[in-house]
DNA sequence: GTTTTATCGTTTCAAATGAAACGTTATAAG
DNA sequence: CTTATAACGTTTCATTTGAAACGATAAAAC
């Protein structure tokens, strides 16, 4: 007899497949939008958080590979988006913040991106998303035990 | 004063932080101890399900793309693991199904995955496992109705 | 102070990716 | 029947990818 794996309800399976839509319907929206890829996107979304940030801050704060990273600073900057200054006291370091275009661009982007998520999460219940919230902690805290150190989390994996 | 869009508060990024690595931390195991690359585990774990499938079956049931799924079967198929024959009623199609190897492997793997899945999910209990799948579910189908028809769900959205 | 060792961001290069073109087979329309 | 259209899986090719090497800077060890 064969093992029972129902695919359809195997959590990395379905985890992958919900990411997957989530992340391809919001990005189609800021792609024609905005013409942002999806790694500028989550570059220009974690400034949006802090500024001025490292390209490693924000590496390990999207767990992004940091060529991508690097590739998607370069993009934003060269489209003026981005300002990039030398660390005073780190030259090794840079720092990453908002051009006045970047900011106005952020204005009109987030607000858009949480609109989109709030239409998203309308089929749940406040009592269901403050689940769904505590669920997803639990398992992302469970699985980073599990995750072999340095390990980089790459892009494809499905 | 700036959106309030708190990227760790926002569904989308998150999810695909979780799921990131949650694949990643499964895939370590089964391309270390059997030598599988993800797309030829999604494969190889669909065909568990239900045999004989064409190409085209696998695409649908994993949103992966053709040319993927082309390839892996092409693969697993040279590994010995699949085999490959043609449908007696349409010659485009093909009929994938384990090879006996491919049959023994399956039994090795797919007990060693679910009993890393109840590891993962040994943090929740019975009603928050069925939270979660009930949350999912809903939020898949929600995201379902926004995605463009026809658009391929590619592979290396972040 | 000098020499290792580590860190940051970029670049290189081989591999993976996926959109589009393709050959083949089947179905629909004429 | 013949022609046009669609579907399946493969292949091509330009792009994206990330691991590793790299140069430059900083920190640690001596």
């Amino acid at each position: 007899m064969s093992p029972d794996l129902q695919l359809n309800r195997f959590l990395p399976y379905r985890l992958n497949i919900l990411s997957k839509k989530v992340s391809l319907a919001l990005a189609t929206r800021y792609q024609e939008r905005f013409g942002l890829s999806i790694p500028e996107w989550r570059v220009f979304a974690t400034l949006g958080q802090e500024q001025p940030l490292s390209s490693n801050d924000i590496v390990e704060r999207t767990a992004m590979d940091k060529a991508k990273v690097s590739r998607a600073v370069n993009r934003l900057v060269a489209a003026g988006l981005l300002d990039r200054q030398p660390h005073p006291r780190d030259q090794r370091l840079l720092r990453l913040s908002f051009s006045t275009r970047g900011r106005d661009l952020y204005a009109q982007v987030a607000p858009e991106a949480l609109a989109w998520e709030a239409q998203l999460l309308s089929v749940l219940t406040d009592t269901e998303r403050a689940q769904l919230w505590a669920l997803m902690e639990k398992l992302e805290q469970r699985v980073a035990e599990e995750i072999p150190e340095s390990v980089p989390l790459s892009d494809s994996l499905d």
